[in-house]
DNA sequence: GTAATTCACTTGCTTTTTGCAAGTCTTATT
DNA sequence: AATAAGACTTGCAAAAAGCAAGTGAATTAC
């Protein structure tokens, strides 16, 4: 599956961003990938905001085809699917950083969160490199207790 | 109108940012902003990207609701309002300045384009500042010719 | 001072997208 | 051979987006 580049081609830089992972659960699977390290159809289904299955499959569609992140079967377990962000995709953690970077100005800050923030100011190659060979930068959050 | 802020206190940064600027119309309602200086309704309304009438107004309510933008009437023409970036909206310039330069590393770049990337690693304080007192950093483009 | 205009929206309706529950298909385990 | 895990698909209801037309306040034109 191909991505026809002719929609975009005289449109604005934004334009292309926003088409291309600038949705709610795009940007959401683009987080679990680079903060949690996630890497497989039941780690994003299984995210506290809580995404419908049908939604997920067309955002990882989506996302594989914009060339954004690419999908093998597990060598190890030939019955799953594993992700992996590509070179393009990696290049977008600039954006997810900035994000986090905004949001922690405007919402209470856990440590979790602040030690993050520290390591973003003082060690941001490291990050950069963590997210390149899909290290988790920071914990995944408790699942929400169910009502 | 205030925001509740009960629904993201222990939410992660990322569904912060989503939650609060992160769809199309909204991104691109802070594009203008940002890069063009628009600042009235009918200016939103004449992007190139087409936005309902109706969608603009709940997305305009809901940055303002959320503190990103405000509105005042024009005092030189009382029927007119103008909408101005917060400084919580300002504060959001580093991830719009990002997604430009991801998306430049992957679209075709125009002169116009060339030039404000090379100023956005020149003279990146510059442009924060023009932001923030509403000086356009790029000429709007041309209104796409209709059908 | 009344009529036409501008500006910023609303309203009503159709179409598309999302959300939810259940089902299918392939590969693996018992 | 039967059961289960993993990754989706399908069908349908609900929500959101898109479209066209209408409203109401402020302004200019006559």
């Amino acid at each position: 599956m191909k991505h026809d580049p002719k929609k975009h081609d005289s449109d604005c830089m934004i334009a292309y961003g926003v088409d291309t992972f600038g949705d709610r659960w795009s940007l959401l699977v683009l987080r679990d990938m680079m903060l949690y390290g996630k890497r497989r159809y039941n780690e994003f289904l299984a995210s506290n905001e809580q995404i419908a299955t049908n939604v997920l499959a067309t955002r990882l569609k989506h996302l594989e085809c914009e060339g954004i992140i690419s999908k093998e079967r597990d060598p190890e377990n030939r019955r799953s699917f594993v992700y992996s962000l590509t070179e393009k995709g990696v290049a977008l953690a600039p954006v997810i950083i900035e994000i986090m970077r905004w949001s922690s100005s405007h919402m209470k800050v856990n440590a979790r969160r602040r030690k993050l923030l520290d390591r973003i100011d003082n060690d941001r190659e490291g990050i950069l490199a963590d997210i390149r060979n899909q290290t988790p930068i920071m914990p995944p959050p408790p699942p929400r207790a169910a009502l």
